[in-house]
DNA sequence: GATGAATGAGTGTTCATTCAT
DNA sequence: AATGAATGAACACTCATTCAT
């Protein structure tokens, strides 16, 4: 006599724990964590909410473990960026990927300013980005092989850089998720490579080869 | 002839609907915006909560208010970053004052996400940070001084540098801020110096002149 | 020195006591007793509203002495139901009259069950409708004339008429005013003339004189 | 397997839904539906009031279905009104009949004035009153019959009958109501013969026969 | 007397969590 | 183990009434 199973539970060996982390991870990724319930995830999940306390300390448990999986999914369905163009390409297709990352992954977080537990329980897990290397880390790495490879200077600076093109990232992204907008960003071209060509070239100096950002715009 | 006076107001020329205000934006300043109750307002204040709606049409209408207020708070005390050093220095004076706002305001914001009644309201306010100009703007009007001095090539993206040193800044508040921390931001000199250095030399072509920045630290 | 003006007053030798009523007697009129708040009232009158308790006990008060001014208000409006024509042409334009005063009259009464302070002060008042008589009085007194000259049976009860012929004006002004209508009840006059003529015939006997009233309706 | 019992639940085979229509029921039956809240209806269930809002989706959907309960409730104890006697007879039983429910009905939907939410809803619900024709219709049917028979002439207004009869009970219970008076109305028999007389005999023509109604009465 | 801001009990409703079944 | 009704603290908001001015 094995227990009963749950009713919404898919056919296969897939535990009712696992079945609430993923749809729990699936509303993440439709709403974001903000007015997310546990009532809300039960009835996405087919399944019984009270049930969810055989699995997991409480709802915070269960959100730690599912923006984990949610991240992880954002992470596998956009798959690595590219490493095979040019240095300037490669940086390039790198923004691109963080800013559909932070599109996805922002609204999930912050929803949980002011929940510093499930932030806390989350930093536990190891981090999912980049396989558990993190975008930042991951960007460096690239960074010092095309270092190695000369194309970058030895004085360079690659966390400054990582820490500048991930943070533009972020800044295109925080007044979109304010004003509540889920859909993809729709940076324009010419903006990811004025990023780009700002960190490979710098602003002062003499002119630098390649094509030329484009001059300021006001906001 | 007057009505009565609020029981926790402080002494002196201050309406009840200021004293609320300045209470919420305490309040958003220690705990940010997550999680505040209209009582935890008007306990703060010292004064009952249903009286709140005699100013505010709602809790919405207050914190937009508060959150202008804080924000106002926030670059009063802060002050303006200076700009009578070097095109360097001012950058990462700049780099530094844009830390510090960020860490006094995301969670502020962040506690809003799924909230975006209290947002719109606010953007209809005027946009309190440097002068009404928003540090965005604040930023690149004063690169575009140091081109007109020829600091700062004629090609240079403005835009660009602007979102890459402020999105650095989202990028070095937002992890301390999901770990719930509020103290201020202890960002090494060195590492500001690297943001600055980077943007203003690039990573690539001949080295330049000026204190290298440190090498690749992995994080 | 004579007392401060209240703001909203009218010129004229008005108190603010009398002004009150009159401006909730309006509110009544137009939207029933259902909902009404004292700050609506005082806002009606143009007055602050804390002023009211300086005239009145409390709200119930001030309704009760609205109700009644409200009734009176309607009785005058509406002026007596004329008496010159034929019984049956007397009775249905007494008839129509009650509608309107139920019409106008009952949605102010509602709103007041389940408070019977106000209306057990409203009925410390005396009657104001049909010259404090009252509809039913002042109908039965009509009909009592009639029998004088020989138009009613010396054997007919006439208290019973006036409670069936009033009596039917609440079944056909009930119905519409728990649906929120506050539009004139639109009776059809074949409608009236039926209620009349089944009351002075009768339904048993050979067919009287008269117009036959229409047969029956499935309502 | 099944959930948790609630508390205050009686024993047997009632679900916590039909314990709390029964119970506002009894409420409405007590006190009407004026100042009715969540929380009484709960209590006098010996329940909490959250789980409300596990079986109807607001007040108004409880009030309207405790209404229906009451509005049965009252048929059921009272009965149909035998059809067995003379005209006269089932007539004044009819009556005797209309008042009692109306008694116990009225403060339930005055209660509800301004409230048309409740109204509309109940309103979708069948008919409840003389299965679900209403009282109206019931005795136009009745008197159908009786019209069949010849015990009632061809030409009668069957309709203003009913308008007349049951608009009568109205105009005896009102002002009972307006007083708070929960208690049934004691209406003497004479005068319930005298409205039946009324109607049957007409105020005009020659003396009819049957015992004569009585005289006026100054109310 | 007049003012209207201040007060706080009370309202309908939500939702994480418990626990009898 | 799974269920979902039951629980009640918490929430934003209303409004009759008070009272310093």
């Amino acid at each position: 006599m094995s227990p009963r199973r749950a009713a919404g539970l898919p056919d296969g060996d897939v535990s009712l724990r696992d079945h609430l982390i993923t749809a729990a991870a699936r509303l993440i990724a439709e709403r974001g964590t903000a007015g997310l319930t546990v009532r809300d995830i039960a009835r996405a999940a087919g399944v019984a909410y009270g049930g969810l306390y055989n699995h997991f300390a409480d709802k915070e448990e269960l959100l730690a473990l599912a923006l984990h999986a949610h991240v992880r999914a954002v992470e596998h369905d956009l798959g690595a960026p590219p490493t095979d163009g040019t240095l300037a390409e490669n940086l390039r297709a790198f923004v691109r990927h963080a800013l559909a990352v932070h599109t996805a992954i922002l609204p999930a977080f912050a929803g949980l300013v002011g929940n510093p537990d499930v932030l806390a329980r989350f930093d536990a897990l190891p981090n999912p980005l980049a396989g558990g290397r993190g975008l930042h880390t991951a960007l460096v790495d690239y960074l010092e092989v095309e270092r190695e490879r000369g194309a970058v200077r030895r004085d360079a600076d690659l966390d400054a850089v990582a820490t500048l093109l991930i943070g533009a990232c972020h800044d295109l992204v925080l007044p979109r998720m304010y004003r509540g907008v889920r859909a993809p960003v729709e940076v324009p071209a010419d903006r990811v490579a004025a990023l780009v060509a700002t960190v490979l070239d710098g602003i002062t100096g003499p002119a630098r080869g390649g094509p030329p950002g484009r001059r300021t715009r006001s906001r």
